[in-house]
DNA sequence: TACAACCTAAGAGTATAGTCTATTGTTGTG
DNA sequence: CACAACAATAGACTATACTCTTAGGTTGTA
C-alpha cells in the first residue's frame, strides 16, 4: 500500500508517518520494477508497527524507546538474549510507571477525601 | 527561603524553578520591607508543590495539567465542587493510564513468551 | 489531455519543557 | 573594602515530536 492508505489504516497523517520513517521506526520499500516514480510501498506489518507506536507513545515511551522495542520485535538483527533483555527492561519500566501512577492516584484520592470531609 | 535553598530542597535547578514560576505553577513573594533588592522568597508549601510537580511529571502529566491540579490543591479560588471535578478527572486519567500500561505489559509479556517458546 | 489527487524531498515552523548565557545588581565573609 | 556567592531579567539555545509549506514530479479519471 502507499502512504495515504497506510495513514488511513493507522489513523496517523502521512506527515507523521514520513517523520517516523525518517526517524528509523518504520521502513517502506520501493518497487524496483517501476521506474517512473519512487513511491514507497508499505506492508501490513507496518500498520501493526504504527499501532504499536501509538500505544507505546500513549503510555509515555519516547520514540527512541519505541525504536528499541520495535527492533526487538520485528528486526532479526538481535539475538534471542538481546531481545529478551530489551523486553524485560520494558516490562520493568512499565511496572515502575504503574507503581508511580498508583501512588499518585492514592495521593489525589486522599486529598479528595480531605476536601469532602473538611471542605478545604 | 531564597531560590537556591528551594532548589536544594526540591532537587530542581534554580533555572527550572524560575521556568515554573514564569509558567504560573508556583509563586514567590517579595519582602516589601526590603528596598535594596527584589529577591523572591518561597515558603515550605512551594517545596511541596515542586515535589508534586516532579511526581506528576514522572507519570506523564503535562505542566498545564499539573497547573490545574495545583490550583485545585492549593488555590482557594475554586469552589469545592470545582476542586472535586478536577480531582475526579485526574483520577480518571490516572486510571486510563494504568489500563493502557497493563495492556501494553501483557502485549510485551506475551511477545516475550513467544520469543522464548518459538525462539523467533 | 486537462486536472484533481496523489507522491517525494527539503526545510521552515510550532509546542512543550527545559537549559544556558549574559548582564547587572546585592549580600555576606575575611 | 575586596570579592566570591548569590539574585533577577531577558533572551538565546536545545531536544523531542511533530506539522506545515514549497516545489517539484506522477497517476488515474472524465
Amino acid at each position: 500500500m502507499l502512504i495515504n492508505e497506510l495513514a488511513k489504516q493507522s489513523g496517523l497523517t502521512a506527515h507523521t508517518i514520513r517523520f517516523y520513517e525518517k526517524s528509523g521506526l518504520i521502513k517502506g520499500f520501493r518497487d524496483e520494477s517501476v521506474k517512473t516514480n519512487n513511491y514507497f510501498h508499505y506492508d501490513e506489518q507496518t500498520v501493526d508497527k504504527l499501532l504499536l507506536i501509538r500505544d507505546a507513545k500513549s503510555i509515555g515511551f519516547t520514540l527512541s524507546e519505541i525504536k528499541e522495542l520495535l527492533d526487538a520485535w520485528y528486526a532479526n538483527e538481535l539475538t534471542i538474549e538481546a531481545k529478551l533483555a530489551v523486553l524485560d527492561q520494558k516490562i520493568i519500566s512499565i511496572d515502575e510507571k504503574i507503581t508511580h501512577l498508583k501512588s499518585m492516584k492514592k495521593l489525589v484520592a486522599d486529598f479528595k477525601k480531605s476536601v469532602i470531609e473538611e471542605g478545604c
